[in-house]
DNA sequence: TTATGAATTGACTGATCAATCAATAGGCGG
DNA sequence: CCGCCTATTGATTGATCAGTCAATTCATAA
């Protein structure tokens, strides 16, 4: 019996969660065996999280929020939009991102806001920031077309991240980050300020 | 005790238990409340499906092929490889598509694919399908650019129709198959022989 | 050292559900 | 009308699990 301050507990039970999640591939996974990943008997995860969809919720919590520090990480050094772009669709198919038992996660999350009004609220502000941040740095480059260009680029990249979730390959053999730049280069061709740094072919 | 072909037992199960996932918004329901939305015992259900999961496969495999309908019945009447294109995206944002319970399953069978891989292989029959489709129809605009642009907007239409899905809205607010045709003028305006039929503004 | 309270345990409970199966009902041929 | 076969029922079983709680261990301060 170690004890731990309930800083580290949390995050040991976050992290078990997520792994048990990625490794089951779905919710179907029972609260002993989440405890037993993280080193604990089942009564701690109760005390610790008031029932099992909170310990989702805080697990999802987390996984979005690791990707927001992706973001801002990797916007941190950019200066142009057309960077600022570039950073972003490298953060969404960046190495932490592309962990097998994140992109399990994230899909089974996104099942779970169907019918979790919590889970769904948590995905809106995933969803509105990058809409957002995509918004914000199309705009200097197309205009009044940014916002529904925008939409096209944030679903493409859910639906190739989503299709890289549901490939069994271990290592992911194409690059999501280098389709995405590709897209936003033919939105930008009516105006043609956007050429992508480097990464042109696939 | 009202008694009917095996091949109408069955369709009714199958069609139970897509109207059941739709109204749970999950996998979570019992093989009671299908077998009574049917309005049959449980033991039929069993009598007709091997197990729980078999039904599940039947029933998605149900919306794979309406889909795969309404896509062949759009895209007979089409000529042009332009017009084909549209008819592609029309059908995966038509009225049958965007049926609420079809779209709640058709979610919850994605994530049932990560862990299933009888699932799997059924998704993998649409997903070539689409990109068998969208390439064939690519190639004569666009040439040797239609095999990544096709992954690029089947990625766009799973992304899109998945947004859709997570909207709790009633009614859909935007047209999906007009995003999806748009990105697609966007992907061939290097060299400018598509353009939408009328659909430019969304 | 002892007392206090917080962390931790894991056995237990009550509920749920997939799958089974013996019993019944209905159609159909003889 | 009688048997036979199949469809259908629903009570039952056996297993699983979320969540509880009384007991136990540990750290810290007095």
């Amino acid at each position: 019996m170690q004890r731990r301050p309930e800083r580290e507990r949390r995050a040991d039970l976050i992290n078990a969660t997520i792994l048990e999640i990625g490794a089951a591939r779905s919710l179907d996974v029972t609260t002993v065996q989440i405890a037993k990943r993280a080193g604990v008997s089942s009564g701690l995860a109760f005390h610790y999280f008031k029932d099992k969809d909170s310990l989702f919720l805080a697990a999802m919590r987390a996984i979005l929020s690791s990707y927001s520090d992706d973001v801002s990480r990797m916007m941190k050094s950019a200066q142009s939009p057309q960077d600022r772009l570039t950073a972003i669709a490298k953060a969404c198919f960046g190495a932490s991102s592309l962990d097998r038992n994140t992109m399990s996660a994230w899909v089974v999350f996104y099942a779970l806001a169907l019918k979790s009004s919590r889970a769904k609220r948590l995905l809106n502000v995933y969803q509105r920031r990058l809409h957002s941040n995509l918004v914000h740095n199309l705009r200097p480059l197309i205009g009044a077309q940014a916002d529904p260009a925008a939409r096209r680029i944030a679903g493409l990249i859910d639906g190739l991240y989503l299709r890289c979730a549901l490939e069994s390959h271990a290592v992911v053999a194409f690059d999501g980050a280098a389709e995405v730049l590709q897209a936003i280069e033919a939105e930008c061709q009516d105006t043609c300020l956007f050429a992508a740094p480097k990464t042109h072919a696939i």
